[in-house]
DNA sequence: AATGAATGAGTGTTCATTCAT
DNA sequence: GATGAATGAACACTCATTCAT
């Protein structure tokens, strides 16, 4: 934990050969290779390839969701909360497509290791920060009766979709084009 | 020599595989096992595991494709359509989770491997049949302008998002109970 | 044993196999695929691989020694049978290439199988033979006094040289310009 | 971690094991049985399979040569020349029997392989060498006119040829005891 | 005589992980 | 903290051969 080194280093040589091929087929050789550390030095500081990945996940996602909750204490109104967790998202997508990529890949096999009850339950305390954000609003009366978990899915699930084919290289519309417009259906598709 | 058989087998075995321990975790020898087949018969059928995940993921998304355009000649209006789209598939995740949960984990893996030519071509032709489906009601200013690439998204991008947790176990809401919310959001959201 | 028929094609097919790929690296399947011949056909005519290869060998091998018996017979004089063994087996590679690359590199694997005795049986009587026919002149002194595997091998051995190296694309000049010239040179090399 | 090992110790057990059943019948198993290294090590120090077998043919080979170049330096006509090419390869393979074995039957295995460009221009320099070093008794015309791998093939063919079948052990006579004579021959056969 | 689906032991190779230095 | 040679269980895949039709 020296200045922002090794550790680092290696998260990142580790997110970019994710990238190129794939969690599975990256091989701590390719890590190591990319990285300049030595195999020694890499188990050294993470032990195995599980907690790698675990590490880019919960850190990506950590940063997200901060970066997330730092916009809402800001936000002035309902609209302004909706807008923002999709304009955030779509952001921080197009800032850090290859950590987006991976995460948006990664969930599952996050959640079956060892690390998935930390990840459980970082995610159901943001979760939970979120709604006591937006609960003043609800009582209010601004949001359409859904439970939840359709709620947030009809939220961002149009962003995550079409995220995920930005960053599959499937789509030729730009992802910041959309922007707004995916914030505003958002808007209008939870709103009272 | 069954009825309609081996190759079906194989892909059922295959399939219940993949959604046990997931498609990298699954060896040819758990297909083996699981389906009865030899080693060799199982290469003789296939030729190799990733032909296996291909067949498995073509012949998925043709019949999803298949029953959701059978659908569409029989729908009334613009609203039907859009509907359809969303009910149509959540029917068809909620009768065939599994098969549903491997398709939607495995588009990148296939469409990186040798049948990636053939998915894109299927899938472009789907999407291009769907259009045209929608073309009248697009020429009588029945839709929000938007990219098309957005439209899908915003249509469908929610269902997939939810569906995504609820395959997951990670939602208490049952699927089906937000199968006709998340149909009416996804019309008013790309009405005009 | 029809025509020329099914054994024959099956043979051709090998040969042409061998040749491009190695026996090693030949599969049954590639023999029946381009002999066209089931695979069960193939194994009814010469029940394993081993009896392929050795069949191959055998008829060729018993092929360019009838022609060169069948040529002694005509020779004139010890001269003319030394520079026969030299030409003979020269045109034969020459006229037979792929058969002649074959046998070259097979003899070991054949006398190791389980027509390895029959092998060195007809080798065996083909040498007898040869020496008979050479009996005479050695009688009369025609030849330098060494050992027969010596005789044999300073007669030949440039032919064979230069052959592995023509047939495996390594030399410039054409086998066929040095034709008389090695005859040339092994006559003068075993004659008294 | 002896002193000169692992890597020698592999090469040692591979050539042992082709020598006794064939390069294409040793397994990796079997290499590792024999030099006591495990399948990680072999595979750290070579690679693959393909990898020993052309280490193994290269060290050979270079051995051989620089031998008879040093012997060149010291030979003081041409015909000790050609005699020392013809009793060097003899004595080396008197005292490398495996390994000539080896060499003879697996130069068009490693031509076709990886190392196929390295085997060809350590051969043609090698040849360039010795053409350099008899090109001034070449133009003092101590030799009959004949293309160059004329020449080389009448020198050493009855040497490789005998050496094959005293190899195989088809052979009665030492081949020792024709040492000189094919010395002798060779340097009668490419005289003037 | 012919067919080709089925078999399964055996192969080369990979790769996460360990540990002595 | 760092190193990298060594390990070996596990894997995908091959292919000669069998046999019911």
């Amino acid at each position: 934990m020296a200045r922002r080194s090794r550790k680092d280093e290696i998260l990142q040589a580790a997110l970019a050969c994710f990238t190129e091929f794939g969690v599975d087929a990256t091989t701590i050789e390719m890590i190591r290779d990319r990285s300049g550390a030595s195999i020694g030095s890499l188990y050294h500081h993470f032990g195995n390839k599980e907690r790698i990945i675990a590490a880019l996940y919960l850190e990506g996602t950590a940063q997200y969701a901060a970066q997330l909750e730092a916009g809402f204490t800001n936000a002035a109104s309902a609209k302004a909360c909706i807008e923002l967790v999709v304009t955030g998202y779509i952001d921080w997508v197009v800032a850090n497509p290859d950590w987006a990529r991976f995460i948006l890949h990664s969930r599952g096999r996050v959640e079956a290791g060892e690390m998935g009850d930390a990840l459980r339950e970082a995610n159901r305390l943001h979760v939970q920060r979120m709604l006591q954000m937006l609960a003043e609003y609800q009582r209010q009366g601004a949001f359409k009766a859904m439970p939840v978990e359709c709620f947030f899915s009809v939220v961002i699930g149009p962003s995550h979709d079409f995220a995920r084919n930005w960053l599959a290289g499937r789509t030729q519309a730009a992802l910041t084009e959309c922007r707004d417009l995916l914030a505003q259906i958002a808007w209008e598709s939870v709103s009272a």
